[in-house]
DNA sequence: CTATCCGGACTGAACGTTCATTCCGCATTA
DNA sequence: TAATGCGGAATGAACGTTCAGTCCGGATAG
Protein backbone atom coordinates (compact mmCIF):
# COMPACT_ATOMS: atom_id res chain seq x y z
CA UNK A 1 0.00 0.00 0.00
CA UNK A 2 2.17 3.26 -1.18
CA UNK A 3 0.65 6.31 -0.33
CA UNK A 4 1.98 8.47 -2.23
CA UNK A 5 0.85 6.39 -4.82
CA UNK A 6 -2.62 6.92 -4.04
CA UNK A 7 -2.53 10.12 -3.21
CA UNK A 8 -1.00 10.84 -6.75
CA UNK A 9 -3.62 8.89 -8.34
CA UNK A 10 -6.54 10.76 -6.59
CA UNK A 11 -5.12 13.62 -7.15
CA UNK A 12 -5.19 13.05 -10.80
CA UNK A 13 -8.99 12.02 -11.16
CA UNK A 14 -9.81 14.99 -9.20
CA UNK A 15 -8.12 17.75 -11.23
CA UNK A 16 -8.69 16.08 -14.30
CA UNK A 17 -12.52 15.94 -13.70
CA UNK A 18 -13.04 19.65 -11.44
CA UNK A 19 -10.14 21.36 -11.91
CA UNK A 20 -7.17 23.07 -9.59
CA UNK A 21 -9.14 25.84 -8.09
CA UNK A 22 -12.36 23.41 -7.62
CA UNK A 23 -10.41 20.55 -5.90
CA UNK A 24 -10.01 20.99 -2.00
CA UNK A 25 -6.62 19.07 -0.69
CA UNK A 26 -9.20 17.34 1.65
CA UNK A 27 -11.15 15.69 -1.07
CA UNK A 28 -8.27 14.48 -2.45
CA UNK A 29 -6.92 13.28 0.88
CA UNK A 30 -10.38 11.33 1.71
CA UNK A 31 -10.32 9.76 -2.35
CA UNK A 32 -6.72 8.48 -1.50
CA UNK A 33 -7.99 7.46 1.91
CA UNK A 34 -5.18 9.04 3.78
CA UNK A 35 -5.25 11.98 6.67
CA UNK A 36 -5.00 15.63 4.76
CA UNK A 37 -1.67 15.91 7.01
CA UNK A 38 -0.26 12.89 5.07
CA UNK A 39 -0.43 14.63 1.81
CA UNK A 40 1.89 16.87 3.11
CA UNK A 41 4.95 14.52 4.07
CA UNK A 42 4.88 13.88 0.58
CA UNK A 43 4.68 17.26 -1.11
CA UNK A 44 5.80 20.26 -0.05
CA UNK A 45 2.05 22.12 -1.18
CA UNK A 46 -0.56 21.73 -3.42
CA UNK A 47 1.22 23.51 -6.00
CA UNK A 48 3.90 20.73 -6.22
CA UNK A 49 1.69 18.07 -6.19
CA UNK A 50 0.16 19.51 -9.41
CA UNK A 51 3.05 20.51 -10.79
CA UNK A 52 4.44 16.54 -10.28
CA UNK A 53 1.79 15.16 -11.88
CA UNK A 54 2.21 17.01 -15.01
CA UNK A 55 5.61 16.46 -15.64
CA UNK A 56 5.35 12.51 -14.51
CA UNK A 57 2.34 11.89 -16.97
CA UNK A 58 4.20 14.52 -19.32
CA UNK A 59 7.32 12.14 -19.53
CA UNK A 60 5.18 9.04 -19.24
CA UNK A 61 2.82 9.99 -22.64
CA UNK A 62 5.79 10.94 -24.63
CA UNK A 63 7.69 7.56 -23.35
CA UNK A 64 4.95 5.36 -24.34
CA UNK A 65 4.86 6.65 -27.78
CA UNK A 66 8.22 6.60 -28.30
CA UNK A 67 9.13 3.24 -26.87
CA UNK A 68 10.29 0.33 -29.22
CA UNK A 69 10.05 2.66 -32.29
CA UNK A 70 12.03 1.88 -35.32
CA UNK A 71 13.69 4.83 -36.46
CA UNK A 72 13.95 5.75 -40.41
CA UNK A 73 10.52 4.39 -41.24
CA UNK A 74 8.27 6.60 -43.83
CA UNK A 75 7.25 9.93 -42.15
CA UNK A 76 3.36 8.44 -43.15
CA UNK A 77 4.21 5.54 -41.24
CA UNK A 78 5.57 7.06 -38.63
CA UNK A 79 2.65 9.09 -38.23
CA UNK A 80 0.35 6.65 -38.46
CA UNK A 81 2.48 4.78 -35.30
CA UNK A 82 2.57 7.81 -33.11
CA UNK A 83 -1.31 8.65 -33.50
CA UNK A 84 -2.01 4.50 -32.89
CA UNK A 85 -0.01 4.51 -29.39
CA UNK A 86 -1.74 8.53 -28.84
CA UNK A 87 -5.06 7.34 -28.65
CA UNK A 88 -3.86 3.66 -26.66
CA UNK A 89 -2.44 6.01 -24.74
CA UNK A 90 -5.46 8.73 -24.09
CA UNK A 91 -8.09 6.05 -24.07
CA UNK A 92 -5.95 3.89 -21.48
CA UNK A 93 -5.20 6.97 -19.01
CA UNK A 94 -8.42 9.27 -19.64
CA UNK A 95 -7.98 10.97 -16.34
CA UNK A 96 -4.63 11.41 -17.32
CA UNK A 97 -4.35 12.76 -20.22
CA UNK A 98 -7.84 14.70 -19.52
CA UNK A 99 -6.05 16.37 -16.86
CA UNK A 100 -2.72 17.28 -19.21
CA UNK A 101 -4.64 18.79 -21.66
CA UNK A 102 -6.77 20.50 -19.48
CA UNK A 103 -3.37 22.04 -17.58
CA UNK A 104 -1.33 22.76 -20.44
CA UNK A 105 -0.80 26.29 -20.41
CA UNK A 106 -2.00 26.87 -15.82
CA UNK A 107 -0.30 30.04 -14.20
CA UNK A 108 0.60 27.80 -11.54
CA UNK A 109 2.70 25.21 -13.57
CA UNK A 110 6.59 25.70 -12.67
CA UNK A 111 9.50 26.43 -14.71
CA UNK A 112 10.17 22.95 -14.47
CA UNK A 113 6.86 21.32 -15.86
CA UNK A 114 6.82 24.16 -18.70
CA UNK A 115 10.89 23.08 -19.55
CA UNK A 116 9.22 19.49 -19.96
CA UNK A 117 6.35 20.78 -21.84
CA UNK A 118 8.49 22.41 -24.62
CA UNK A 119 11.36 19.47 -24.78
CA UNK A 120 8.63 17.35 -26.01
CA UNK A 121 6.88 19.80 -28.43
CA UNK A 122 10.38 20.09 -30.08
CA UNK A 123 10.53 16.81 -30.11
CA UNK A 124 7.42 15.83 -31.96
CA UNK A 125 8.04 19.11 -33.83
CA UNK A 126 11.45 17.96 -35.47
CA UNK A 127 9.42 15.39 -37.56
CA UNK A 128 7.18 17.46 -38.81
CA UNK A 129 10.19 19.68 -39.96
CA UNK A 130 12.52 16.89 -41.58
CA UNK A 131 9.24 16.39 -43.78
CA UNK A 132 8.77 19.81 -44.64
CA UNK A 133 12.22 19.89 -45.64
CA UNK A 134 11.58 16.28 -48.02
CA UNK A 135 8.34 18.27 -49.46
CA UNK A 136 5.93 15.38 -48.06
CA UNK A 137 4.91 17.74 -45.34
CA UNK A 138 3.40 21.58 -46.14
CA UNK A 139 5.61 24.27 -46.26
CA UNK A 140 3.94 26.24 -43.52
CA UNK A 141 5.21 27.47 -39.91
CA UNK A 142 5.71 23.95 -38.22
CA UNK A 143 4.49 25.23 -35.47
CA UNK A 144 1.10 25.52 -37.35
CA UNK A 145 1.01 21.85 -38.04
CA UNK A 146 1.72 21.28 -34.46
CA UNK A 147 -1.57 23.27 -33.45
CA UNK A 148 -3.52 21.53 -36.42
CA UNK A 149 -2.16 17.67 -35.01
CA UNK A 150 -2.90 17.90 -31.55
CA UNK A 151 -5.75 20.58 -31.92
CA UNK A 152 -7.47 17.72 -34.06
CA UNK A 153 -6.69 14.82 -31.90
CA UNK A 154 -7.47 16.67 -28.01
CA UNK A 155 -10.96 17.86 -29.56
CA UNK A 156 -11.67 14.45 -31.05
CA UNK A 157 -11.29 12.84 -27.29
CA UNK A 158 -12.88 15.87 -25.76
CA UNK A 159 -15.70 14.73 -27.86
CA UNK A 160 -15.55 11.20 -27.35
CA UNK A 161 -15.43 11.38 -23.56
CA UNK A 162 -18.43 13.99 -23.70
CA UNK A 163 -20.20 11.43 -25.24
CA UNK A 164 -20.61 13.02 -28.56
CA UNK A 165 -18.56 10.88 -30.47
CA UNK A 166 -18.53 6.94 -30.84
CA UNK A 167 -14.39 6.02 -31.00
CA UNK A 168 -14.23 3.19 -33.12
CA UNK A 169 -11.64 1.66 -35.07
CA UNK A 170 -12.81 3.16 -38.63
CA UNK A 171 -13.42 6.60 -36.92
CA UNK A 172 -9.70 7.06 -35.58
CA UNK A 173 -8.27 6.05 -39.28
CA UNK A 174 -10.87 7.99 -40.48
CA UNK A 175 -9.77 10.85 -38.31
CA UNK A 176 -5.93 9.80 -38.82
CA UNK A 177 -6.59 10.35 -42.84
CA UNK A 178 -7.74 13.59 -42.57
CA UNK A 179 -5.18 15.01 -40.22
CA UNK A 180 -2.75 14.09 -42.19
CA UNK A 181 -4.81 15.76 -45.44
CA UNK A 182 -4.24 18.66 -43.36
CA UNK A 183 -1.13 18.70 -42.96
CA UNK A 184 0.88 17.04 -46.20
CA UNK A 185 1.51 18.52 -49.52
CA UNK B 1 -21.73 54.45 -16.68
CA UNK B 2 -23.39 50.57 -16.68
CA UNK B 3 -22.34 48.60 -13.59
CA UNK B 4 -23.77 45.59 -15.30
CA UNK B 5 -21.82 45.63 -18.30
CA UNK B 6 -18.77 46.78 -16.21
CA UNK B 7 -19.27 43.91 -14.10
CA UNK B 8 -19.78 41.57 -17.05
CA UNK B 9 -16.54 43.12 -18.68
CA UNK B 10 -14.55 42.46 -15.42
CA UNK B 11 -15.55 39.20 -15.00
CA UNK B 12 -15.47 37.85 -17.89
CA UNK B 13 -11.82 38.98 -18.50
CA UNK B 14 -10.95 37.51 -14.87
CA UNK B 15 -12.29 34.31 -15.85
CA UNK B 16 -10.59 33.74 -19.14
CA UNK B 17 -7.43 34.65 -17.54
CA UNK B 18 -7.59 33.10 -14.26
CA UNK B 19 -10.76 30.40 -14.69
CA UNK B 20 -13.85 30.32 -12.66
CA UNK B 21 -12.60 29.02 -9.16
CA UNK B 22 -9.47 31.17 -9.58
CA UNK B 23 -11.59 34.34 -9.38
CA UNK B 24 -12.67 36.20 -6.60
CA UNK B 25 -15.70 37.67 -6.61
CA UNK B 26 -13.95 40.39 -4.44
CA UNK B 27 -11.71 40.53 -7.21
CA UNK B 28 -14.08 41.47 -10.05
CA UNK B 29 -15.75 43.67 -7.90
CA UNK B 30 -12.33 45.34 -7.50
CA UNK B 31 -11.39 45.09 -11.25
CA UNK B 32 -15.23 46.55 -12.25
CA UNK B 33 -14.72 49.65 -9.55
CA UNK B 34 -18.07 48.42 -7.38
CA UNK B 35 -19.11 47.09 -4.54
CA UNK B 36 -18.80 43.55 -3.98
CA UNK B 37 -22.20 43.75 -2.78
CA UNK B 38 -23.39 45.69 -5.97
CA UNK B 39 -22.87 42.43 -7.88
CA UNK B 40 -25.42 40.62 -5.88
CA UNK B 41 -27.88 43.44 -7.20
CA UNK B 42 -27.19 42.56 -10.28
CA UNK B 43 -26.96 38.44 -10.61
CA UNK B 44 -27.85 35.98 -7.68
CA UNK B 45 -25.05 34.40 -7.19
CA UNK B 46 -21.38 33.51 -9.14
CA UNK B 47 -22.58 30.96 -10.87
CA UNK B 48 -25.44 32.92 -12.54
CA UNK B 49 -23.30 35.13 -13.43
CA UNK B 50 -21.10 32.60 -15.86
CA UNK B 51 -23.40 31.59 -16.93
CA UNK B 52 -25.15 34.71 -18.24
CA UNK B 53 -21.73 35.56 -19.32
CA UNK B 54 -21.43 31.98 -21.11
CA UNK B 55 -24.63 32.59 -22.86
CA UNK B 56 -24.18 36.35 -24.03
CA UNK B 57 -20.57 35.34 -25.80
CA UNK B 58 -21.95 31.92 -27.35
CA UNK B 59 -24.63 33.53 -28.71
CA UNK B 60 -22.76 36.75 -29.93
CA UNK B 61 -19.82 34.91 -31.70
CA UNK B 62 -22.71 32.87 -33.39
CA UNK B 63 -24.26 36.25 -34.22
CA UNK B 64 -21.26 37.71 -35.79
CA UNK B 65 -20.17 34.47 -37.70
CA UNK B 66 -23.96 34.53 -39.58
CA UNK B 67 -25.14 37.55 -39.86
CA UNK B 68 -24.85 39.26 -43.66
CA UNK B 69 -23.85 36.10 -44.64
CA UNK B 70 -25.50 35.32 -48.11
CA UNK B 71 -26.80 31.68 -48.68
CA UNK B 72 -26.83 29.13 -51.62
CA UNK B 73 -23.06 29.89 -50.97
CA UNK B 74 -21.00 27.51 -52.43
CA UNK B 75 -19.82 25.84 -49.50
CA UNK B 76 -15.87 25.96 -49.94
CA UNK B 77 -16.82 29.98 -49.98
CA UNK B 78 -18.81 29.46 -47.26
CA UNK B 79 -16.19 27.61 -45.14
CA UNK B 80 -13.94 30.39 -46.33
CA UNK B 81 -16.49 33.27 -44.78
CA UNK B 82 -17.11 31.69 -41.94
CA UNK B 83 -13.17 30.87 -40.75
CA UNK B 84 -12.59 34.67 -42.05
CA UNK B 85 -15.32 35.91 -39.24
CA UNK B 86 -14.53 33.71 -36.99
CA UNK B 87 -11.07 34.87 -36.74
CA UNK B 88 -11.76 38.05 -37.00
CA UNK B 89 -14.03 37.83 -33.65
CA UNK B 90 -11.47 35.89 -31.80
CA UNK B 91 -9.17 38.15 -32.48
CA UNK B 92 -11.32 41.23 -31.43
CA UNK B 93 -12.43 39.62 -28.89
CA UNK B 94 -9.63 37.54 -26.89
CA UNK B 95 -11.06 37.55 -23.54
CA UNK B 96 -14.21 36.46 -25.18
CA UNK B 97 -13.32 33.54 -27.53
CA UNK B 98 -10.64 32.33 -24.93
CA UNK B 99 -13.26 32.08 -21.76
CA UNK B 100 -16.11 29.94 -24.12
CA UNK B 101 -13.05 27.82 -25.14
CA UNK B 102 -12.32 27.23 -21.29
CA UNK B 103 -15.74 27.08 -20.12
CA UNK B 104 -17.28 24.52 -22.80
CA UNK B 105 -17.54 21.93 -20.56
CA UNK B 106 -17.61 23.26 -17.38
CA UNK B 107 -19.71 21.43 -14.58
CA UNK B 108 -21.35 24.50 -13.20
CA UNK B 109 -22.66 25.58 -16.54
CA UNK B 110 -26.50 24.92 -16.00
CA UNK B 111 -29.25 23.64 -18.66
CA UNK B 112 -30.16 27.00 -20.50
CA UNK B 113 -26.15 27.48 -21.03
CA UNK B 114 -26.17 23.47 -22.51
CA UNK B 115 -28.71 24.25 -24.35
CA UNK B 116 -27.46 27.03 -26.42
CA UNK B 117 -24.85 25.53 -27.12
CA UNK B 118 -26.36 22.46 -28.64
CA UNK B 119 -28.07 24.74 -30.91
CA UNK B 120 -25.45 26.27 -32.12
CA UNK B 121 -23.68 23.36 -32.41
CA UNK B 122 -26.39 22.52 -34.56
CA UNK B 123 -26.44 24.82 -36.64
CA UNK B 124 -22.90 24.25 -38.08
CA UNK B 125 -22.93 21.44 -38.10
CA UNK B 126 -25.57 20.99 -40.49
CA UNK B 127 -23.66 22.59 -43.45
CA UNK B 128 -21.01 19.63 -43.10
CA UNK B 129 -23.90 17.31 -43.37
CA UNK B 130 -25.58 18.94 -46.50
CA UNK B 131 -21.78 18.61 -47.91
CA UNK B 132 -21.21 15.25 -46.62
CA UNK B 133 -25.00 14.61 -48.95
CA UNK B 134 -23.02 16.89 -51.79
CA UNK B 135 -20.07 14.66 -51.59
CA UNK B 136 -17.98 17.71 -51.26
CA UNK B 137 -16.94 16.83 -47.55
CA UNK B 138 -15.48 13.41 -46.17
CA UNK B 139 -18.17 10.51 -45.81
CA UNK B 140 -17.40 10.53 -42.33
CA UNK B 141 -19.21 11.55 -39.06
CA UNK B 142 -20.29 15.06 -39.36
CA UNK B 143 -19.55 15.22 -35.26
CA UNK B 144 -15.78 14.37 -35.96
CA UNK B 145 -15.63 16.73 -38.91
CA UNK B 146 -16.90 19.30 -36.50
CA UNK B 147 -14.09 18.31 -33.71
CA UNK B 148 -11.63 18.20 -36.88
CA UNK B 149 -12.26 22.27 -37.63
CA UNK B 150 -13.25 23.33 -34.00
CA UNK B 151 -9.90 21.49 -32.85
CA UNK B 152 -7.47 23.40 -35.30
CA UNK B 153 -9.23 26.74 -34.71
CA UNK B 154 -9.44 26.66 -31.08
CA UNK B 155 -5.64 25.01 -30.63
CA UNK B 156 -4.17 27.66 -33.44
CA UNK B 157 -5.72 30.52 -31.21
CA UNK B 158 -4.50 28.76 -27.83
CA UNK B 159 -0.55 29.21 -29.48
CA UNK B 160 -1.16 32.69 -31.10
CA UNK B 161 -2.19 33.65 -27.31
CA UNK B 162 0.59 31.71 -25.81
CA UNK B 163 2.74 33.33 -28.14
CA UNK B 164 4.18 30.27 -30.30
CA UNK B 165 2.37 31.48 -33.43
CA UNK B 166 2.36 34.89 -35.41
CA UNK B 167 -1.02 34.92 -36.92
CA UNK B 168 -0.31 36.83 -40.19
CA UNK B 169 -3.27 36.77 -43.15
CA UNK B 170 -1.50 34.28 -44.49
CA UNK B 171 -0.90 31.79 -41.80
CA UNK B 172 -4.71 31.76 -41.00
CA UNK B 173 -5.28 30.86 -44.78
CA UNK B 174 -2.83 28.57 -44.55
CA UNK B 175 -4.36 26.95 -41.38
CA UNK B 176 -7.69 27.63 -43.75
CA UNK B 177 -6.73 25.25 -46.42
CA UNK B 178 -5.05 22.71 -44.44
CA UNK B 179 -8.89 22.60 -42.20
CA UNK B 180 -10.23 22.29 -46.34
CA UNK B 181 -7.94 19.95 -46.86
CA UNK B 182 -8.91 17.99 -43.84
CA UNK B 183 -12.49 17.72 -44.13
CA UNK B 184 -13.13 17.56 -48.23
CA UNK B 185 -13.48 14.50 -50.21
C1' DC C 1 9.76 -15.63 24.67
C1' DT C 2 7.69 -11.60 26.59
C1' DA C 3 7.62 -6.95 27.99
C1' DT C 4 9.08 -2.48 27.20
C1' DC C 5 10.66 1.10 24.51
C1' DC C 6 11.21 3.94 20.55
C1' DG C 7 11.16 6.38 15.89
C1' DG C 8 8.60 8.12 12.65
C1' DA C 9 4.51 7.46 9.57
C1' DC C 10 0.20 8.96 10.07
C1' DT C 11 -4.15 11.28 11.53
C1' DG C 12 -7.62 14.84 11.84
C1' DA C 13 -8.85 18.71 14.78
C1' DA C 14 -7.47 23.31 14.83
C1' DC C 15 -5.44 27.53 12.83
C1' DG C 16 -5.29 31.65 10.18
C1' DT C 17 -6.76 33.04 5.74
C1' DT C 18 -9.74 33.67 1.99
C1' DC C 19 -13.95 32.86 -0.01
C1' DA C 20 -19.02 33.85 -1.45
C1' DT C 21 -22.68 36.13 0.27
C1' DT C 22 -25.38 39.32 3.36
C1' DC C 23 -26.32 43.40 5.68
C1' DC C 24 -26.61 48.05 6.90
C1' DG C 25 -25.82 52.90 6.69
C1' DC C 26 -24.86 56.48 3.59
C1' DA C 27 -25.56 59.03 -0.71
C1' DT C 28 -28.44 60.23 -4.36
C1' DT C 29 -32.58 61.14 -6.50
C1' DA C 30 -37.43 62.24 -6.64
C1' DT D 1 -39.25 62.83 3.48
C1' DA D 2 -39.24 58.45 1.13
C1' DA D 3 -37.27 55.34 -1.98
C1' DT D 4 -33.56 53.40 -4.31
C1' DG D 5 -28.67 52.32 -5.48
C1' DC D 6 -24.60 51.36 -3.78
C1' DG D 7 -20.09 50.37 -1.10
C1' DG D 8 -17.64 47.78 1.76
C1' DA D 9 -17.46 45.90 6.50
C1' DA D 10 -19.39 41.86 8.51
C1' DT D 11 -20.44 36.93 8.41
C1' DG D 12 -19.87 32.12 8.46
C1' DA D 13 -18.36 28.40 5.56
C1' DA D 14 -14.56 26.39 3.29
C1' DC D 15 -9.96 26.55 2.19
C1' DG D 16 -4.72 25.16 2.53
C1' DT D 17 -1.67 24.12 5.95
C1' DT D 18 0.11 22.81 10.59
C1' DC D 19 0.97 20.16 14.59
C1' DA D 20 0.07 17.67 18.93
C1' DG D 21 -0.86 13.37 19.62
C1' DT D 22 -1.78 8.22 18.09
C1' DC D 23 -0.37 4.12 16.29
C1' DC D 24 2.51 0.36 14.83
C1' DG D 25 6.43 -2.56 13.70
C1' DG D 26 10.84 -3.50 14.97
C1' DA D 27 14.71 -3.07 18.32
C1' DT D 28 16.12 -3.79 23.02
C1' DA D 29 16.01 -5.55 27.77
C1' DG D 30 14.86 -8.87 31.01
Amino acid sequence: MDKREDILQAALELFAERGYHGTAVSLIAEKAKVGSGTIYRYFQDKEQLVNELYRYWKTEVAKAVKEDLADNLPLRTLFHETWSRWVEFAMKNRAAYSFLIAHHHAPYLDQASVAINEKIHGEYRIFFEIGRQEQIIKDINPELIMAIVTGIFSEMMREYWAGHLQLTPELIDQAEEACWHAIRR
